[in-house]
RNA sequence: GGGCAAGUAGCCAAGUGGCCAACGGCAACAGACUGUAAAUCUGUCCUCUUCGGAGUUCGGUGGUUCGAAUCCAUCCUUGCCCA
C-alpha cells in the first residue's frame, strides 16, 4: 500500500489535487504543513496535522512543520466568521517556542537520515520582505479576482462582518510560503485541513506562474464528533498535548469516553495501528461492546505516543481505582492506592474546619471542588455529588473528620466521571 | 462626507415602554436508562445566596419616564448603497 492508498483509507485525505499520489511514487518528496502558533500548547485538533507528517516521514519522504510566526501576526481567515484579534508578538513568541518544543517531540530530526524533519519559522524569510518588494514580485501574480473566488474570503465577502485588507492578504502569505519552500527546500507538497484548500491552492498557483514549478496539495477532513459537538473540547476547556495543561490522566480519559462511532474513526486517524488489527479490535468491540475494546485501545495508543509509556500506567492506574472498581466502597482504598491517583485535580481544605464540621455545599465550595455555593447546592440537589462514592441527597448532609479516607482525603465525584480528591491539612 | 440597516447571554436568535434575567435552538453541565457508548426523556444553564431573595445585564454614554433591551440624543463598531 503505497502512503495515498494508507491515507486514504485511514479518512485522511478529503480533496487531494491530481497527481500527487504519482509525485510521492516518484521520487523523495518534501511535504509541508503550517501551524498557527496561536497558543503555548498545540491541542489535539493540531494532532492530526502532526500525524500526517509522521506517516509522510514513515514513507521515506521529508516532513517540514512550518511555524506561522509571520502569518500569526496576521491572521487567518479561513474559518473565521469575524475579523481575528492580533496577537502581541511577546504572546506570539512565547507560544512559538511552546509549538516548536512539542513539534520536535513527535517527528525524527536526526540529521544523519536523508528524510529528517525539518522545523521552519516563516518570520525568518518574512521580515526580510518590504512591502513594495511583496506587492512587486508576488502580488503582481496573482489577481484580485482568484482570491476573492477563495471560499473563505467569499463567505466573508458575503457576509455581514466584511473582511480587513490584513486578512485578506493572508492567502498570499501562505502562498508564499510555499513558494519559498518550493524555492529553497525543493518542496513540493503541502498538506492540511480542508478549511486550507484555498489558501495552499494559492501558493501552488504562486509557484505555476512564477517559476512554472508544479507543486502539490492535499487536505484532511475536519475532525468531527457524530452528535455534531466540537471534536476535543471538554467542560474544561480544550484538550491540550502539553501535560501541563491537561493531564495525562485527563487526556487519557478523553479517547476513553469517545462514543462508538467516533471511536472507529479516530482509532483510524490517530493511531499507527494497520489495517487488520484496527479490523479486529472492532470485530471484538461488536461482539462485546460492553468491553469497549475499541476505546480502551483507542486511548492507549495516542496517550502512549503523547505522553509516553509510564504516563499511560498511571493513567490506566488512576482509571482502574477509580472506575474499574466502582461497587467497592472508598475505604477500600489503601492510602497508597489515594496518593497514586495522579491527575485528578487535588483540593484542600483545612483540617480546622473538617473538625468543627461543615455542611457538604459549603464543604465543596470551600475546598474549591465547585466555584460557588450556589452551585454546589444546585449539583447536591440535582444529584450529581458523590461523597466516598456515596451518592449526598441532602443539602444538609454534615462533612467532618470522620468522613477522612485514612485521616487524610476525601473522595469526592461529580457526575459519574468527575473525580477530586479532596486533602485535609 | 451623505443615505439606509444592524449591534441582545458561550454561539445562533426572538423581544420593540411594565407580565423581561429576557421566547426558542445549539453547545455545555447534572439525573434516569446504559457499556465511563449512542439515542431518548428530565432538570440546570448572568453572578452571588442564609433558597426567602439580592445584585449586575440587552454596543458605550447621557436623557425622557413612576418604570426602558424597548422612546430621545450622542458616540463607537459593522454591513449595504451613493459621493
Amino acid at each position: 500500500m503505497n502512503l495515498v492508498e494508507e491515507l486514504r483509507w485511514r479518512g485522511m485525505i478529503q480533496d487531494i489535487m491530481p497527481g500527487t499520489e504519482d509525485q510521492l511514487n516518484r521520487e523523495l518528496t518534501t511535504g509541508y504543513i503550517g501551524f498557527d502558533p496561536t497558543a503555548d500548547s498545540l491541542h489535539i485538533g493540531s494532532l492530526v496535522p502532526i500525524l500526517l507528517l509522521v506517516h509522510l516521514q514513515r514513507a521515506g519522504h521529508k516532513p517540514i512543520a512550518l511555524i506561522g510566526g509571520a502569518t500569526g501576526m496576521v491572521g487567518d481567515p479561513s474559518g473565521k466568521s469575524e475579523e481575528r484579534n492580533l496577537l502581541s508578538e511577546e504572546v506570539l513568541q512565547a507560544n512559538i517556542n511552546g509549538v516548536r518544543k512539542q513539534l520536535e517531540q513527535f517527528l525524527d530530526f536526526s540529521p544523519e537520515k536523508n528524510n529528517a524533519a525539518e522545523l521552519v519559522n516563516n518570520y525568518d524569510w518574512f521580515k526580510n520582505i518590504g512591502f513594495i518588494d511583496f506587492l512587486r514580485d508576488t502580488g503582481k501574480h496573482i489577481t484580485v479576482n482568484y482570491m476573492m473566488a477563495k471560499e473563505s474570503v467569499k463567505k466573508r465577502l458575503d457576509g455581514e462582518t466584511g473582511i480587513s485588507y490584513t486578512e485578506f492578504a493572508y492567502q498570499l502569505m501562505q502562498g508564499y510560503d510555499f513558494y519559498w519552500l518550493y524555492q529553497h527546500k525543493n518542496c513540493k507538497l503541502q498538506m492540511g485541513g480542508s478549511d486550507q484548500w484555498g489558501n495552499m491552492t494559492t501558493g501552488t498557483e504562486l509557484i505555476r506562474r512564477k517559476v512554472s514549478g508544479q507543486a502539490f496539495v492535499f487536505t484532511t477532513p475536519l475532525v468531527t464528533k457524530a452528535d455534531g459537538g466540537k471534536f476535543g473540547k471538554t467542560e474544561s476547556g480544550n484538550i491540550w498535548l502539553s501535560p501541563e495543561k491537561t493531564s495525562p490522566y485527563q487526556f487519557y480519559q478523553f479517547w476513553l469516553n469517545a462514543g462508538d462511532t467516533d471511536a472507529q474513526k479516530w482509532i483510524r486517524l490517530f493511531t499507527f495501528l494497520d489495517r487488520s488489527i484496527i479490523e479486529s479490535i472492532e470485530k471484538a468491540h461488536a461482539e462485546n461492546p460492553s468491553q469497549r475494546v475499541l476505546q480502551k485501545r483507542l486511548a492507549e495508543e495516542i496517550t502512549t505516543y503523547v505522553h509516553g509509556a509510564d504516563a499511560l500506567c498511571s493513567a490506566q492506574l488512576t482509571t482502574e481505582k477509580l472506575f474499574a472498581q466502582q461497587s467497592a466502597p472508598a475505604e477500600s482504598l489503601s492510602r497508597a492506592d489515594l496518593l497514586a491517583i495522579e491527575g485528578v485535580l487535588t483540593c484542600p481544605i483545612s483540617r480546622d474546619q473538617l473538625a468543627q464540621g461543615l455542611d457538604v455545599v459549603s464543604f465543596l465550595a470551600n475546598s474549591g471542588v465547585l466555584p460557588s455555593k450556589g452551585e454546589a447546592r444546585k449539583l447536591v440537589q440535582a444529584g450529581g455529588i458523590s461523597i466516598n462514592r456515596k451518592k449526598i441527597d441532602q443539602v444538609d448532609a454534615r462533612v467532618d473528620t470522620t468522613l477522612l479516607l485514612h485521616n487524610e482525603f476525601i473522595l469526592v465525584q461529580k457526575g459519574k466521571k468527575t473525580y477530586f480528591l479532596v486533602q485535609a491539612n
